[in-house]
DNA sequence: ATCCAGTATAACGCATCGTTATGAAGTTAG
DNA sequence: CTAACTTCATAACGATGCGTTATACTGGAT
């Protein structure tokens, strides 16, 4: 007994609201439609399915029993049409993002809370990675953005970018560090201090090592490496150790007043903290909703960090 | 954004087998139509529900969602399809069932228990009433079947009944009652005790009226009345008080050994226990087969209920 | 590079949907 | 008890869309 289900929707809302004529109202449809259907579906069915000369319409059991499973599908119905709405206006769907680490740890989640304010039902799936591995997941859609530093010539092939941070780098230390108390710290003086390694295969790293070597290191003096961000500050505190951080993360934790960084200018290639999307894959509105959330949420800090910049880097 | 509920199926069934060609399959259709189907789906949404290019078919997100609300649907389809198929042959439905209140706590009662070891899925409404209450009530379609002694004589009108039992009436009393001892008892003798009315309108309560009435009695000595039968029995037990009850009431009970029916016959026209329903209206199947398994059910009992009967009243 | 499985597209017949118009039945009021 | 009203059932019609077969296409495997 195969049954169409939008007869059972019917029956469900002509038992719902007691009368054909109301049922009918109820799903945007005109009396004479819905009780054909009925007439159809009792015929199939074999059985009554309301009581006949009856008014107002009482339904048997069996119709009854039928009209409740109409009643689930009607509200399957509802919810789906609910999804798709608030799908298309970007309140619900998935975000894949992917992102360098610290930036991720320091910026991002903190901003992925601040969007589901606005956006309670769309999920964010965050991942890490640096830029090849990014732009790779992006074409493989397996991530709809990236947030990374880019290197300001990288024209990304088929990948489109927005700049929402300058990108640059800097030597992180705690704020009691030994160092900051010398007027005009000697670059040398780097070399006499441990270590932290960026994770391997980010900028940080080759920054770091870059950095090391210019100074005339012929060997880096690693003391620790592999930890998260929040392990390498929780390092920091602990040591008069150095590391290389984007300067944003640090700008994060001005308020901790834990770390801080070195008046040291790291030479490495301009660079410009960005967000990748795929130019030709048709995003979720939830994407881009999230996207235009994050670049207005650095828009506002942008100068904030211009300052921060300024004055801890350069002294100003 | 009104979505088609067969789309949705449909979506989901591609989602759950993987493939359009074997979710196609699964709902008993062919490739192409439910190819075309997801087409005009993803148009009408406005949004991706698969990812291009890949095989193994993969949903996006949105699809995935809107896939497990065209599950729901899909089950509560399946189940009013399975819902429909059972009632047909009786094995889902509810049987309304009034009788007169001796008869179905003895007898009926026990026989409901029984048929729902095979029909685990049909309710029984049981209510209590004699002959006109449950005519009016056939009639006014509040119950699909009525248990009660009839007078051989009517003839229902627009009513179908079956016999299921002789409708005989006994003086019954505690198995130690002292009137039992007497070789020969006087019926003179049975003004001597206190007496049960039976429920006020039942047959029973007339026939005892007559039978007193036939005795001499000019008033008629009443001690208790209003019980139902478990009260009745109870108060049987604990006194020798003597009242009228349909012999079969007396026969169920003739396991516990506790009351029993005096060798006297009460005069009153000739009856029948029968299942009456209407002849006109369509009955669900289960209340067939409900009113069949009684009638066979006291088939099998019949030579029983005879045998004691013609041991205890007639003492052969 | 070729084959194969699975998917999209095309064209056609038909069931059924939604519509308006109208008749029938039940309910309520006087 | 009749009259008026409401509500449901039926009829006829145009149109949408379904399911079908046939065929072209595309991604993945050998």
């Amino acid at each position: 007994m195969k049954l169409d289900e939008r007869h059972l929707i019917q029956l469900a809302a002509v038992v719902k609201t007691g009368g054909v004529t109301e049922g009918a109202a109820l799903l945007g449809l005109v009396q004479p439609a819905v009780s054909r259907t009925l007439s159809m579906l009792e015929r199939r069915v074999g059985e009554p399915l309301f009581v006949k000369g009856r008014r107002p319409l009482q339904p048997t059991p069996l119709g009854l029993s039928l009209a409740e499973h109409g009643l689930a599908m009607l509200a399957a119905s509802r919810k789906a049409s609910d999804l798709v709405e608030s799908f298309k206006v970007g309140k619900s769907g998935v975000v894949r993002v992917g992102g360098t680490p610290f930036f991720m740890d320091a910026l991002i989640a903190r901003l992925c809370a601040e969007f589901q304010t606005s956006h309670p039902d769309v999920r964010i799936d965050q991942s890490y990675g640096y830029f090849a591995d990014l732009r790779a997941a992006l074409r493989a859609d397996q991530i709809d953005l990236a947030i990374c530093p880019i290197d300001i010539l990288d024209e990304g092939s088929g990948l489109e970018f927005q700049q929402i941070l300058p990108g640059r780098n800097v030597v992180a230390c705690r704020v009691t560090h030994p160092l900051l108390l010398k007027r005009r710290p000697q670059p040398s003086h780097l070399l006499d201090y441990p270590w932290i390694a960026p994770p391997p295969g980010s900028p940080l790293l080759a920054d770091l090592r870059a950095l090391l070597l210019s100074l005339g290191a012929t060997e880096i003096k690693i003391r620790y490496t592999g930890g998260s961000l929040m392990s390498v500050i929780n390092y920091l505190k602990s040591a008069d150790a150095l590391t290389v951080m984007p300067h944003s993360v640090v700008f994060a934790q001005r308020k901790e007043k834990t770390i801080t960084a070195l008046p040291v200018t790291i030479p490495h290639p301009e660079r410009a903290l960005a967000i990748l999307k795929r130019a030709d894959a048709p995003r979720a509105p939830a994407v881009d909703q999230f996207a235009e959330f994050v670049r207005l949420g650095f828009q506002d800090l942008r100068h904030l960090i211009k300052r921060h910049e300024e004055s801890v880097i350069w002294g100003l």
